[in-house]
DNA sequence: AGCACGCCGACT
DNA sequence: GTCGGCGTGCTC
């Protein structure tokens, strides 16, 4: 095909940077190819930006004719497939989000600034023609000769040389180099090599119960449908989802397990390794630029069969991407908390319906949102109900505090438990929800507490490092030695969290291994698989830790749980959370009588009445779930109507307020549609911004859209003194 | 969102 | 006279 100065103008439709309701249209150069899915840079205003082509096509009458060009189109094959494309673009609606940052989300941050889409590994060594042919007896030098040799032997075996698997082989640097300059050897950059899947294992798969064939079963290998995989832990869900990726493997298809962000351990991905031949690529935040830059390329050119990842990898392009799974669907972490809230399940399932293909959701305790579709029919429900090798499930009893005398937060009963399960040689798990020191400081004579000058909040006492920190906003200060309301010396912590506990169990058993899991403790990956790996060591150890423990860890050893506190999601304001109260509960008594051991949950509350707990001390996730849905029904809150949450924040209370009144207004006068507030946020002032929050409800879901659309249009997110958000389906109201 | 433009107060 | 404060408005 010939350009020449008749053919019509072509444009290309590109979505910038910036408040856009759609793309901006630039006029394609003679020579530059760009395609759907490629990058490009754009001039906007005075600056140069990396756009992202959306559509490619003739001039039309109404288009300017003062378009401005493309300055170069980044990719010569479009980076994005169709299905990506697709899902930005419903991500963008659906969250009344701008385009932009929903296109963005799919590229790791090299590509997002315009950085050639190329692996930037260590580059490949390739002998030459000569080199492949050269008898290595010729050389003179002997770490030459043995170098040559090994290159020549690797390159008949079909093998890929690089740097660091000569180094391996005990070939340096410095001994190949001279290769280099005898024109032997060159290098290369590193190159992408498409493989297709096939399913051939390194593992044989162990035999399904009839609870987990059924679920296999039932889940179609083609086509658009959405499975509730429900099992507590230890029913054996992984082994349904490597047989079904297994099955999609084998059909030539790739396949995309989403985890949670605490969930991508190096366990996790040794388990997914030691299964399948085929190529695995993690994605998540702990990794680097560069590794997830390499990581998402081989997902991209359909290097990798198998992509495990965090959130954000649900963007992921995917060549024959023909199974997802979503493990511990109920998950908070899958719903971004900032920016472009979005929840990676739900577009999981957008993404299977485009591409026509089966998705799986798997959680011992399903959202409620999920529960209700499965009830609805709008999703198959499977149930694994045996635990493998006939576990027998925790017994589950409550401490009534009211009646018990306690010392930094423990009872006595639970410390004499405590002891019975070391001693037996057994581990312990200890949760309590609450780092630092003690949630509080506090004056004896006056009952002052030490709040944070920023945040309508306490600050938390850290003693380690002799802080008070406000969990809120990071603000830092030294506890006060004197109070500042009646100048009476006897101040005193008050309250008990992680450290407090660590302490006073290290007193306690002096002998016992204390380890700790929390956010100041375990600071990365490193530091848990650090923690993880003392846990595995055989005799008795106490772990203690907030949900960090909770979360999908699997420790052999312990046979006593003990909950420390978990009374302050009963009386929340907020609607989720005693769902969540329950989920976590479920989620840390799954945690013991693993193995062969019989398991023992002790709950510790002043509520030990409350109805609330009845359907968990039965252990029953589904009466309990059911209870919750009774009452989301009765209040028409999700999963029965659809909900929104406005947030305001400024320096001037009222400001914040008076905006959420004005949009309150607009909204109200739409129809089906309920507002309620503006009210102060549950954390009223953090970090020094007043802060408020409009709910506003429909039964239809298209109502909302309608209704929010106008104010999104017109309502800059930052305005002079007040900026705001909108956040689709909330899932704290915080 | 970013960035230029423009219209006001305090400086060598 | 100008440097720079931030409020306003536009971007193919």
């Amino acid at each position: 095909m010939t350009t020449t100065s008749k053919d019509p103008l072509r444009i290309a439709d590109i979505t910038v940077p910036g408040p856009f309701a759609g793309p901006l249209s630039y006029r394609i150069e003679p020579g530059q190819m760009p395609v759907p899915g490629c990058r490009c840079t754009v001039p906007l205003r005075s600056r140069q930006v990396v756009g992202m082509v959306t559509a490619v096509r003739p001039a039309q009458p109404g288009d300017s004719n003062t378009l401005k060009s493309i300055t170069d189109v980044l990719d010569d094959a479009p980076l994005l497939s169709p299905d990506v494309l697709q899902l930005a673009q419903w991500v963008s609606r659906y969250y009344l989000y701008d385009a932009y940052p929903a296109y963005m989300l799919a590229f790791p941050a090299a590509l997002r600034s315009g950085e050639p889409a190329e692996l930037n590994d260590e580059p490949q060594l390739e002998l030459t023609v000569s080199g492949e042919h050269l008898d290595p007896d010729k050389l003179k030098g002997r770490r030459q000769r043995e170098a040559l040799a090994l290159l020549q032997s690797l390159t008949k075996a079909g093998q890929v040389c690089t740097p660091a698997l000569l180094r391996g082989k005990g070939v340096d640097r410095t001994h190949w180099k001279g290769l280099i300059d005898k024109r032997l050897l060159k290098q290369r950059p590193a190159q992408l090599l498409p493989a297709s899947p096939t399913g051939a294992l390194r593992q044989q798969a162990l035999a399904l119960n009839p609870d987990q064939a059924a679920a296999l079963s039932t889940l179609p290998v083609e086509g658009f449908a959405v499975q509730l995989l429900e099992g507590v832990t230890g029913s054996g869900k992984t082994e349904v989802y490597l047989q079904a990726m297994q099955r999609a493997l084998e059909r030539g298809k790739r396949v995309l397990v989403l985890v949670p962000e605490i969930g991508l351990t190096p366990q996790t991905l040794a388990r997914f390794q030691q299964r399948f031949q085929d190529n695995l690529v993690a994605l998540h935040s702990g990794m680097t630029d560069k590794q997830r830059n390499n990581a998402w390329l081989r997902a991209q050119a359909g290097e990798a069969s198998i992509i495990l990842g965090t959130r954000s990898a649900i963007l992921t392009p995917i060549p024959d991407l023909g199974l997802i799974v979503v493990d511990e669907e109920h998950d908070a972490s899958y719903k971004q908390q900032d920016t472009l809230r979005y929840h990676a399940r739900d577009l999981a399932i957008y993404r299977a319906r485009l591409l026509n293909i089966p998705v799986m959701l798997g959680s011992a305790t399903p959202s409620l949102e999920s529960l209700h579709n499965a009830q609805q029919g709008r999703y198959q429900h499977q149930q694994l109900q045996q635990r493998a090798q006939g576990q027998t499930r925790a017994r589950l009893e409550t401490i009534d505090m009211r009646k018990q005398r306690q010392e930094h937060g423990v009872s006595e009963r639970l410390l004499h438990r405590v002891r019975q399960h070391l001693e037996g040689g057994n581990q312990v798990l200890l949760f309590l929800n609450r780092r630092g020191y003690a949630p509080s400081w506090f004056c004896r004579q006056c009952g002052w507490m030490s709040d944070c000058p920023f945040c309508d909040a306490r600050l938390t006492y850290h003693r380690g490092r002799h802080q008070m920190l406000c969990h809120h906003c990071g603000h830092q200060e030294r506890p006060q030695q004197q109070c500042p309301d009646c100048g009476s010396t006897d101040l005193t912590p008050l309250g008990a969290g992680t450290e407090r506990a660590e302490e006073a169990l290290a007193t306690w058993f002096p002998d016992t291994p204390i380890i700790r899991f929390d956010r100041d403790s375990v600071a990365n990956a490193r530091d848990l698989e650090q923690q993880l790996n003392r846990a595995q060591a055989d005799g008795p150890a106490i772990l203690v830790g907030t949900q960090m423990l909770a979360k999908g860890h699997h420790f052999e050893r312990v046979t006593l749980v003990g909950i420390i506190d978990m009374d302050a999601g009963l009386f929340s304001a907020d609607f989720r959370a005693r769902e969540r109260m329950g989920q976590l509960l479920v989620q840390v008594s799954g945690r013991s009588g693993r193995g062969d051991l019989a398991g023992e949950v002790v709950l510790q509350t002043f509520h030990p009445d409350h109805p609330f707990f009845t359907p968990l001390l039965e252990q029953d996730y589904p009466a309990f779930a059911t209870q919750l849905l009774a009452e989301r029904q009765r209040s028409g809150l999700p999963p029965f109507g659809y909900l929104a949450c406005l947030r305001s924040d400024s320096a001037y209370p009222q400001r914040a307020e008076q905006l959420l009144k004005e949009m309150a207004g607009r909204l109200l006068a739409e129809p089906g549609i309920r507002v309620f507030g503006p009210l102060p946020a549950l954390l009223s002032r953090r970090a020094g911004k007043h802060r408020f929050t409009l709910l506003v409800q429909s039964d239809q879901r298209s109502r909302l859209h309608t209704a929010l659309q106008p104010l999104v249009a017109d309502y800059p997110r930052q305005q002079r003194h007040v900026s705001w958000h909108l956040d689709i389906d909330p899932i704290d109201l915080m």
